[in-house]
DNA sequence: GCTTAACCTGGACGC
DNA sequence: GCGTCCAGGTTAAGC
């Protein structure tokens, strides 16, 4: 029988696990009634909780079926990357950002496993993120491996070789509509590729790393700069969507506004990010992303 | 180089 | 109830 006092307990951290849980990036944790967040990581169930009476906040953690992975959740969380540094030096370059880190103080970029990543944001496309969150869910409890936690199963995200041989029509009855067939041909093409292909991109430069992405048939610039920003450590990745740009617009560059984003006008919104935040950008462009979200709800 | 339509589907909204 | 619109995009065709 689990045991609380099993859980790991720290105190020190400057990370915000709801913000980052919930921020848009990843969309299989969930949360149980008793408030711990359930989620995986490859092969490795992770289970957390954090305590926002308490100052600092208690951060409880455990991992599954082998205990006491902490490096899987420091990885996962990038818990080496120094906020406070980070911010010092944004709120010298753009005030409207010092409420919004008032306010997801500790929110952090993840660094997700890179197949779990290329493959939701597939899903993101013309699409809803509660609607992502059943469609990515439901790929994984019918194609993944089941993971036993003392809070139920849970299940790692599906293998390439499972998702080559997925069948469309129980993909397209599972939410995922016209881009069933993309999922799995993508799956086939990149079983075609060498072993930890999407891993290696890692070691690229962002741009040689989003050339990469988009040659792949349905990636376009903005799904590869979700993968570039949340799975490969790109951290001046910024991914265009409607809300950052209307973020863009609304901060930076209102002579953009009424304007179709088409390629010129995307890459002219990543220089914006990027000359502004430099090398963490995509972590700069997350507070204020996270902050329109919960202005729309 | 820009605009447009097609691609699934469920929930919100107006009537 | 029912119809319409829209949502974390991408692609290809037409201009």
């Amino acid at each position: 029988m689990f045991t609380l006092s099993l859980m790991n307990t720290t105190d020190s951290l400057c990370l915000d696990v709801r913000a980052t849980l919930t921020s848009g990036q990843a969309f299989r944790w969930r949360q149980s009634s008793e408030g711990f967040w359930l989620g995986t990581v490859e092969g490795t169930a992770i289970v957390l909780r954090q305590s926002v009476e308490e100052t600092p906040h208690r951060f409880e953690w455990q991992t599954f079926p082998v205990a006491n992975q902490w490096e899987v959740v420091a990885n996962y969380f990038r818990l080496e990357v120094p906020l406070e540094e980070l911010y010092a030096v944004w709120k010298g370059v753009e005030p409207s950002l010092a409420e919004a880190i008032t306010r997801f103080r500790g929110l952090r970029i993840l660094r997700q496993p890179p197949q779990e990543c290329f493959f939701a944001f597939q899903c993101a496309t013309c699409n809803t993120v509660v609607k992502i969150e059943r469609s990515v869910k439901k790929l994984a409890e019918r194609y993944g491996e089941p993971i036993e936690t003392p809070f139920g199963t849970l299940y790692s995200f599906p293998t390439l070789s499972a998702l080559a041989s997925a069948d469309e029509g129980v993909l397209r009855g599972d939410l995922w509509g016209y881009r069933a067939p993309r999922v799995i041909s993508l799956a086939q093409h990149l079983l075609t590729k060498p072993p930890l292909w999407l891993e290696s991109l890692r070691e690229a430069s962002y741009l040689e790393a989003k050339a990469e992405l988009v040659l792949l048939h349905g990636i376009g610039a903005k799904i590869a700069d979700c993968i570039c920003a949340f799975c490969l450590d790109k951290d001046n990745a910024t991914p265009v969507d409607t809300h950052i740009r209307q973020i863009t617009c609304r901060l930076f560059r209102p002579d953009l506004n009424g304007k179709s984003l088409t390629p010129r006008v995307y890459e002219e919104v990543v220089q914006e990010w990027q000359s502004r935040f430099g090398e963490y950008a995509g972590w700069a462009q997350q507070y204020l992303f996270l902050a329109e979200m919960q202005k729309k709800v």
